[in-house]
DNA sequence: TTGTAGGCGTTATCAT
DNA sequence: ATGATAACGCCTACAA
């Protein structure tokens, strides 16, 4: 068995209490019996155990995260593992403790979720995405359970997230392409039901508006997916058609893939920019160009957004932007 | 406040202990009254706290992850997402809870495990790398505390490992080179204090001896390191030699892209084998062949030895070997 | 400034 | 077959 609390007490010839109010750095303790009390955790070598002081306390100091698998995603792209990297740099320095689960299906989400929250295990919650009629979300609010989700929820009142600014930050990507002299340029998305993809699609309307341009609806193609499939079979279809393109914008690298391999079979090299700067867009032949999304800080905002919530710390907002950045390369003519 | 067990027992008109047999399908409880009992749970929607049930167990049925941060290996490849994948999906179907960390040394790890340990939160650990002398491995036998390594450790007696057999996957990979005709067959290595390279280094030798060939020392390349650049080195040295090569194999993925980038440069052209499948060895030009060695799958596997043993069954072995495969691809003539 | 006592929610031992 | 009771280790009113 461990030390407990009580066995420091009995060596500093004080009571449990004693010992607990200098572990808490109570203020009215002697500097006397402080010391006592220091000596004797030390010669003992006492920890306080977790779980008693979480059942005292009703509160753990844990935050658990819900992980989708949506298919191969996780393995290929690294924003998961990165954006988990990001929320234990914060959680970390501030001694919260991290769970997490991997779910098949939104409905395995929701159970794991109901299995942290009834068993108490957990203090808060990080969702990894926001989905349209997102039923985490709508059962984490039924419970009114602190959460925090990466990527803007539908309804974001009184909701935690972080996001990046996607409306800027495809704006940029067009405006960029539109620069560089392309007129005709192809918007390739994921699903709709993803705020990812409306906002992105706007961004990509307004830089065309911005720059007296025609947007044309025959140019945007929304796939059924992010998947590399979904882009080929999109860019091929389009090349197919004859319709004049000068330029490509995706909202994922995948789709970018999938475009850009559809292009060479059809012997076509049009510039094309991706989203996410996953690993494999710069080992491409040839490189390709993407907007890097900083998973890692989107994490570390999202942990320090649902703590400090937890510790009832004012938060100046409810949500925080983060950042994106253009990754020039090959495919839009960089070397 | 949530409901409790006295709650129920109230409601159910009956003491906490029963309700507690009841839950735990204590066989001398009456059918009558495990009826009430339920009926009353089911109305109550009553949930048993975890954290009082760890208290009183003093087990919390979760086991803790101490996550290298290796530079930005982490990121760029899929391995210990895969394996952290692997691990919960033995986990998450036998009811455990999985905890995180990453750390950034070697001391750091130690640190978090001691945390781990003091704070009574984990029942067991899972170690993602055995280095040599390694001193997490050192703490946790110290304290005689449960814990699997994926990766074999230096001195495996009494401890619970998974790994592959590095021995007979590079036998296979020089074997299918000796087959295809290649005789000169270059092998590139990590640093030699890791297992896996002398392990690989065996089953290249046995295999050429095997086939009643003789190794050539000169064929042999031990790099400092398993990066990329490491591999550029050793093979740009052998083409400026004129030694006569007509295949290569490399312990490491990255050691090969950076043997290939050698050949490039040079103009040559020789099969090549890497090792851990990452995903650009398939999206290179040409695609790298290369052995994948199941990370999902070792990491099952430990959490099934670890889980197995918290729970005192019976393990036939104290450590399992995950097959092997190797991926053909365009480097050794698959198109 | 310090000690006592009760409580956090569950389990396990010992009665009955 | 079921109920009291104590114990898990810590925290916190309340009392002194």
């Amino acid at each position: 068995m461990a030390i407990t609390i009580k066995d420091v007490a009995d060596l500093a010839g004080v009571s449990p209490s004693t010992v607990s109010r200098v572990i808490h750095n109570n203020p009215k303790i002697s500097e006397d019996t402080k010391k006592i009390v220091n000596a004797a955790m030390e010669k003992l070598k006492y920890h306080p155990n977790a779980v008693a002081r979480s059942l005292a306390n009703s509160s753990t100091k844990t935050i658990g995260l819900i992980l989708p698998n949506s298919s191969d995603d996780l393995f290929t792209r690294p924003f998961f593992i990165e954006a988990m990297r990001g929320i234990s740099i914060y959680a970390q320095s501030n001694n919260y403790n991290l769970m997490y689960c991997f779910s098949k299906s939104e409905e395995e989400e929701v159970q794991f979720i109901q299995n942290y929250l009834n068993s108490g295990w957990v203090d808060g919650i990080v969702l990894f995405t926001a989905r349209k009629d997102d039923k985490c979300i709508a059962y984490l609010k039924k419970r009114e359970f602190p959460f925090v989700v990466i990527g803007q929820p539908e309804n974001p009142e009184k909701t935690l997230w972080v996001d990046n600014d996607n409306i800027q930050a495809m704006y940029n990507v067009t405006s960029y392409l539109v620069e560089k002299g392309f007129r005709k340029i192809v918007l390739i998305t994921g699903p709709n039901q993803f705020a990812v993809t409306k906002n992105r699609k706007k961004g990509y309307f307004q830089a065309l508006k911005a720059r007296g341009l025609k947007s044309d609806p025959e140019l945007v193609l929304t796939g059924d997916s992010f998947s590399e499939e979904t882009g080929y079979e999109c860019m091929k279809k389009l090349l197919e058609s004859n319709i004049q393109i000068e330029a490509v914008a995706a909202t994922d690298d995948f789709l970018a893939f999938g475009a850009m391999k559809a292009m060479k079979e059809m012997n076509r090299d049009l510039p094309i920019v991706g989203f996410n700067n996953s690993p494999r867009s710069s080992f491409q032949t040839p490189s390709m160009s993407s907007v890097d999304i900083n998973p890692v800080l989107l994490g570390e905002n999202a942990a320090e957004l649902l703590i400090k919530s937890l510790q009832h710390k004012v938060i100046p907002f409810k949500n925080v932007i983060v950042g994106t950045r253009l990754i020039e390369r090959d495919t839009t003519g960089k070397y």
